[in-house]
DNA sequence: TGTTAAAGGTCAAAGAAAGTCAAAGTCAAA
DNA sequence: TTTGACTTTGACTTTCTTTGACCTTTAACA
């Protein structure tokens, strides 16, 4: 497993064990994973997005603080506001992190999750030139999103 | 014996005592075996593949894997057939057939069905011409169905 | 109130895997 | 003996991670 794993476990333990929010002191955490102090950073906007469900705040200075929250929307309504935003195109990952967090949220089902992600695998893409994937995408995952709702 | 066929072994034999599942580092395992790194790739797309029974998972970068899982074929012989006998192509109505045969025989759920049926039908596919909708949903169908099996 | 030290932030380069693709090799069947 | 399917190889690409130098903000304290 690499650090940034091992950073982002810890990480998600302490929210859990924070009633969905943590609050870290960057360095004293890389210090103890004994990592550089920026790769904090690079866990959290690779991991802890807005799209992951995720918010952070943060402070500098002495005192300073990382703040990450996990985030739950109004359920009932989540699920057409996502529809709603997504627009012509989505990347892959933006719609793998869509579907984690609605599973995360039980608003999917893990069969569901499942299927949803096998079919707006870039995998499953490749007779479609690239410039067109994420359109295609887009679609495929409104309706999808659609056909869980009915 | 040729090479891919040692290394399909090898890693035949991972999956067994690895409860159905493998996970490889392919730079490791190629130097192990002695081959070249993409060799590994060329046993993976060759010989387990989806019509095999088949789920592969990989991630780049530092800690980079590539994991193999075997589904269970034995309780799902059915869909196995099915996934095998799909070959390149098939027509949206045959696709649909299939599901609607599969939830009947009580092998898929209601929202499984629902989505399959979404995810293989025309209406997605105006993007693609007409000559290639019926590849691509052999593929997206074939990859859902195992998603089911897992 | 101005300085300073203590945080956290940013960015780009280097590193670590895995993926792709096409050319060349092998080998058995027609 | 030619052909075609399967294998082997390696150069090149893409993605994700790790590191470190330098930047910005802010609380604390002269």
């Amino acid at each position: 497993m690499n650090l940034s794993k091992e950073i982002a476990d810890m990480i998600m333990q302490m929210i859990d064990a924070g009633d969905s929010t943590a609050q870290i002191r960057r360095n004293d955490l890389a210090e103890q994973i004994g990592c550089v102090p920026s790769q904090i950073n690079y866990v959290i906007s690779s991991r802890f997005t807005p799209e992951h469900g995720y918010i952070v705040e943060s402070h500098r200075g002495g005192g300073g603080y990382i703040q990450i929250t996990r985030v739950n929307y109004d359920l009932s309504t989540l699920k057409m506001h996502l529809i709603n935003s997504i627009g012509d195109r989505i990347s892959e990952k933006s719609a793998q992190a869509n579907v984690v967090n609605l599973y995360d949220k039980q608003l999917l089902t893990k069969e569901q999750a499942k299927l949803i992600l096998c079919a707006t695998s870039d995998k499953n893409y490749k007779q479609l030139p690239e410039s067109s994937r994420d359109e295609f995408r887009a679609e495929m995952f409104k309706k999808l999103l659609l056909a869980t709702m009915e």
